[in-house]
DNA sequence: TCGATTTATTGAAACATTTCAATAAATCGC
DNA sequence: GCGATTTATTGAAATGTTTCAATAAATCGA
Protein backbone atom coordinates (compact mmCIF):
# COMPACT_ATOMS: atom_id res chain seq x y z
CA UNK A 1 0.00 0.00 0.00
CA UNK A 2 1.49 3.28 -0.94
CA UNK A 3 1.05 6.27 1.47
CA UNK A 4 3.12 9.31 2.10
CA UNK A 5 5.00 7.82 3.76
CA UNK A 6 6.35 5.10 1.88
CA UNK A 7 5.91 7.50 -1.60
CA UNK A 8 8.59 9.75 0.87
CA UNK A 9 11.02 6.86 1.43
CA UNK A 10 10.72 5.67 -2.76
CA UNK A 11 11.81 9.53 -3.54
CA UNK A 12 14.58 9.04 -1.55
CA UNK A 13 15.78 5.71 -2.86
CA UNK A 14 15.31 7.58 -6.01
CA UNK A 15 16.78 10.52 -4.93
CA UNK A 16 20.71 9.33 -5.49
CA UNK A 17 22.73 9.09 -9.35
CA UNK A 18 24.07 6.08 -8.14
CA UNK A 19 21.07 4.37 -7.39
CA UNK A 20 19.60 5.76 -10.10
CA UNK A 21 22.66 4.39 -12.18
CA UNK A 22 22.17 0.92 -10.24
CA UNK A 23 18.45 0.70 -11.73
CA UNK A 24 19.44 1.69 -15.37
CA UNK A 25 21.97 -1.48 -14.42
CA UNK A 26 19.30 -3.90 -13.87
CA UNK A 27 17.07 -2.85 -16.62
CA UNK A 28 20.04 -2.76 -19.35
CA UNK A 29 20.45 -6.65 -17.85
CA UNK A 30 16.81 -7.67 -18.22
CA UNK A 31 16.86 -10.08 -15.77
CA UNK A 32 19.71 -11.33 -13.54
CA UNK A 33 21.51 -8.46 -11.91
CA UNK A 34 24.61 -9.65 -9.98
CA UNK A 35 25.72 -7.46 -7.24
CA UNK A 36 29.54 -8.85 -8.22
CA UNK A 37 29.01 -6.83 -11.88
CA UNK A 38 28.33 -3.08 -10.08
CA UNK A 39 31.99 -3.10 -9.26
CA UNK A 40 32.37 -2.54 -12.82
CA UNK A 41 29.74 -0.10 -13.30
CA UNK A 42 29.38 2.24 -9.97
CA UNK A 43 32.27 3.83 -9.34
CA UNK A 44 32.64 3.38 -5.79
CA UNK A 45 34.19 1.47 -2.31
CA UNK A 46 32.00 -2.14 -2.15
CA UNK A 47 30.85 -1.01 1.12
CA UNK A 48 29.24 1.89 -0.73
CA UNK A 49 27.41 -0.14 -3.54
CA UNK A 50 26.62 -2.33 -0.39
CA UNK A 51 24.85 0.67 1.17
CA UNK A 52 22.87 1.51 -1.85
CA UNK A 53 21.71 -1.81 -2.87
CA UNK A 54 20.22 -1.83 1.11
CA UNK A 55 18.38 1.30 0.46
CA UNK A 56 16.89 -0.09 -2.89
CA UNK A 57 15.75 -3.61 -1.17
CA UNK A 58 14.57 -1.93 1.99
CA UNK A 59 12.18 0.11 -0.22
CA UNK A 60 11.56 -3.34 -2.10
CA UNK A 61 11.95 -1.29 -5.12
CA UNK A 62 14.55 -4.08 -5.29
CA UNK A 63 14.16 -7.45 -4.79
CA UNK A 64 17.75 -9.93 -3.72
CA UNK A 65 17.71 -13.57 -4.15
CA UNK A 66 20.68 -15.35 -2.87
CA UNK A 67 22.58 -17.59 -5.44
CA UNK A 68 25.23 -19.30 -3.49
CA UNK A 69 28.32 -16.55 -3.09
CA UNK A 70 26.20 -14.17 -5.34
CA UNK A 71 23.36 -11.63 -4.84
CA UNK A 72 20.96 -11.86 -8.02
CA UNK A 73 18.46 -8.10 -7.84
CA UNK A 74 15.36 -7.68 -9.69
CA UNK A 75 13.40 -4.08 -10.09
CA UNK A 76 9.96 -5.24 -8.24
CA UNK A 77 7.66 -3.77 -10.79
CA UNK A 78 4.95 -3.75 -8.76
CA UNK A 79 6.24 -1.36 -5.91
CA UNK A 80 7.64 1.29 -9.06
CA UNK A 81 3.29 0.89 -9.87
CA UNK A 82 2.25 1.84 -7.16
CA UNK A 83 4.47 4.75 -6.82
CA UNK A 84 3.16 5.67 -10.25
CA UNK A 85 -0.25 6.14 -9.24
CA UNK A 86 0.54 7.99 -6.33
CA UNK A 87 2.45 10.21 -8.29
CA UNK A 88 -0.66 10.06 -10.56
CA UNK A 89 -2.74 11.14 -7.45
CA UNK A 90 -0.76 14.17 -6.72
CA UNK A 91 -3.10 15.55 -10.24
CA UNK A 92 -6.22 16.78 -10.30
CA UNK B 1 13.83 17.03 -21.13
CA UNK B 2 13.94 14.16 -17.98
CA UNK B 3 17.28 12.07 -18.00
CA UNK B 4 18.60 11.34 -14.59
CA UNK B 5 20.12 13.93 -13.32
CA UNK B 6 16.46 15.61 -13.55
CA UNK B 7 14.91 12.72 -12.34
CA UNK B 8 17.27 12.81 -8.94
CA UNK B 9 15.92 16.65 -8.86
CA UNK B 10 13.00 15.86 -9.23
CA UNK B 11 12.80 12.67 -6.42
CA UNK B 12 14.92 15.19 -4.06
CA UNK B 13 12.34 17.68 -4.13
CA UNK B 14 9.56 14.35 -3.56
CA UNK B 15 11.55 13.49 -0.66
CA UNK B 16 10.52 15.10 1.98
CA UNK B 17 7.10 14.93 4.35
CA UNK B 18 6.45 18.60 3.87
CA UNK B 19 7.11 18.98 0.77
CA UNK B 20 4.71 16.22 0.06
CA UNK B 21 2.02 17.80 2.10
CA UNK B 22 2.48 21.13 0.02
CA UNK B 23 1.61 18.95 -3.01
CA UNK B 24 -1.46 17.44 -1.62
CA UNK B 25 -2.48 20.95 -0.66
CA UNK B 26 -1.80 22.30 -4.16
CA UNK B 27 -4.13 19.13 -5.53
CA UNK B 28 -6.73 20.18 -3.21
CA UNK B 29 -6.98 23.67 -3.71
CA UNK B 30 -7.59 22.88 -7.21
CA UNK B 31 -5.85 25.91 -8.52
CA UNK B 32 -5.00 28.31 -6.57
CA UNK B 33 -2.89 27.77 -3.98
CA UNK B 34 -1.27 30.42 -2.09
CA UNK B 35 1.72 30.54 -0.24
CA UNK B 36 -0.14 32.34 3.10
CA UNK B 37 -2.50 29.55 3.31
CA UNK B 38 -0.12 27.08 3.69
CA UNK B 39 1.01 28.69 7.29
CA UNK B 40 -2.10 27.02 9.01
CA UNK B 41 -1.00 23.44 7.25
CA UNK B 42 2.70 23.19 7.57
CA UNK B 43 4.16 22.96 10.87
CA UNK B 44 7.04 24.65 10.83
CA UNK B 45 8.56 28.67 10.76
CA UNK B 46 8.01 30.60 7.27
CA UNK B 47 11.18 30.30 6.37
CA UNK B 48 11.14 26.91 6.25
CA UNK B 49 7.82 26.70 4.11
CA UNK B 50 9.91 29.40 1.61
CA UNK B 51 12.65 27.45 1.53
CA UNK B 52 10.72 23.77 0.68
CA UNK B 53 8.60 26.13 -1.87
CA UNK B 54 12.00 26.79 -3.47
CA UNK B 55 12.96 23.11 -3.81
CA UNK B 56 9.85 22.54 -5.15
CA UNK B 57 9.88 25.47 -8.50
CA UNK B 58 13.18 25.15 -8.98
CA UNK B 59 12.92 21.79 -10.03
CA UNK B 60 9.70 23.55 -11.81
CA UNK B 61 7.79 20.43 -10.79
CA UNK B 62 5.35 23.53 -9.24
CA UNK B 63 5.25 26.98 -10.90
CA UNK B 64 4.78 30.28 -9.25
CA UNK B 65 3.44 33.82 -9.99
CA UNK B 66 2.78 36.98 -8.09
CA UNK B 67 -0.28 38.28 -7.14
CA UNK B 68 -0.31 41.71 -5.55
CA UNK B 69 1.81 40.85 -1.85
CA UNK B 70 0.85 36.79 -2.33
CA UNK B 71 2.30 34.20 -4.70
CA UNK B 72 0.33 31.42 -6.36
CA UNK B 73 1.63 27.78 -7.20
CA UNK B 74 0.06 25.65 -9.18
CA UNK B 75 1.44 21.83 -9.77
CA UNK B 76 3.21 21.64 -13.64
CA UNK B 77 1.90 18.35 -14.94
CA UNK B 78 3.87 18.50 -18.00
CA UNK B 79 7.25 17.94 -15.75
CA UNK B 80 5.46 15.53 -13.20
CA UNK B 81 4.28 13.30 -16.74
CA UNK B 82 7.91 13.76 -17.82
CA UNK B 83 9.38 12.05 -14.19
CA UNK B 84 6.81 9.38 -14.43
CA UNK B 85 7.74 8.69 -17.98
CA UNK B 86 10.95 8.51 -16.74
CA UNK B 87 10.45 5.83 -14.40
CA UNK B 88 8.53 3.81 -16.41
CA UNK B 89 11.83 3.40 -18.42
CA UNK B 90 13.03 1.96 -15.84
CA UNK B 91 10.82 -0.94 -16.34
CA UNK B 92 11.86 -3.48 -19.18
C1' DT C 1 3.74 58.30 4.24
C1' DC C 2 3.43 54.63 7.70
C1' DG C 3 2.35 50.51 9.89
C1' DA C 4 0.91 45.86 8.76
C1' DT C 5 1.24 41.83 5.80
C1' DT C 6 3.54 38.63 2.83
C1' DT C 7 7.53 36.51 0.93
C1' DA C 8 12.69 35.96 0.39
C1' DT C 9 17.46 35.77 2.14
C1' DT C 10 21.28 35.02 5.38
C1' DG C 11 23.76 32.57 8.78
C1' DA C 12 24.16 29.07 12.10
C1' DA C 13 22.76 24.90 14.71
C1' DA C 14 20.89 20.28 14.44
C1' DC C 15 20.34 16.34 11.90
C1' DA C 16 20.85 12.96 8.02
C1' DT C 17 23.39 10.88 4.22
C1' DT C 18 27.37 9.35 1.76
C1' DT C 19 31.72 7.43 1.65
C1' DC C 20 35.57 4.45 2.82
C1' DA C 21 38.91 1.48 5.64
C1' DA C 22 38.74 -2.30 8.49
C1' DT C 23 36.68 -6.36 9.47
C1' DA C 24 33.37 -10.19 9.63
C1' DA C 25 30.65 -13.88 7.55
C1' DA C 26 29.39 -17.02 4.07
C1' DT C 27 30.47 -19.87 0.11
C1' DC C 28 33.28 -21.81 -3.42
C1' DG C 29 37.25 -24.50 -5.66
C1' DC C 30 40.95 -27.32 -4.65
C1' DG D 1 40.57 -27.80 5.84
C1' DC D 2 42.45 -23.54 3.38
C1' DG D 3 42.95 -19.63 0.53
C1' DA D 4 40.19 -16.84 -2.59
C1' DT D 5 35.83 -14.56 -3.68
C1' DT D 6 31.62 -12.20 -2.62
C1' DT D 7 28.66 -9.64 0.32
C1' DA D 8 27.45 -7.34 4.86
C1' DT D 9 28.51 -4.59 9.01
C1' DT D 10 30.77 -1.14 11.93
C1' DG D 11 32.62 3.20 12.94
C1' DA D 12 34.18 7.62 11.64
C1' DA D 13 35.01 11.60 8.53
C1' DA D 14 33.11 14.49 5.00
C1' DT D 15 29.26 16.40 2.97
C1' DG D 16 24.44 17.79 2.43
C1' DT D 17 19.75 19.01 4.25
C1' DT D 18 16.48 20.96 7.38
C1' DT D 19 15.20 24.26 10.55
C1' DC D 20 14.70 28.71 12.73
C1' DA D 21 15.79 33.63 14.37
C1' DA D 22 16.90 37.79 12.44
C1' DT D 23 16.40 40.72 8.84
C1' DA D 24 15.34 42.60 4.26
C1' DA D 25 12.25 43.67 0.44
C1' DA D 26 7.93 44.35 -1.69
C1' DT D 27 3.06 45.55 -1.51
C1' DC D 28 -1.19 46.85 0.52
C1' DG D 29 -4.68 49.73 3.29
C1' DA D 30 -5.59 53.77 5.66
Amino acid sequence: MMNSKKAEKISKALADPNRLLILKEIKKQKDCMYCVDLNDIVDLAQPSIAHHLKQLTDTELVTSSKEGRNVKYRLNNQVLDEYIEFLQSLKK
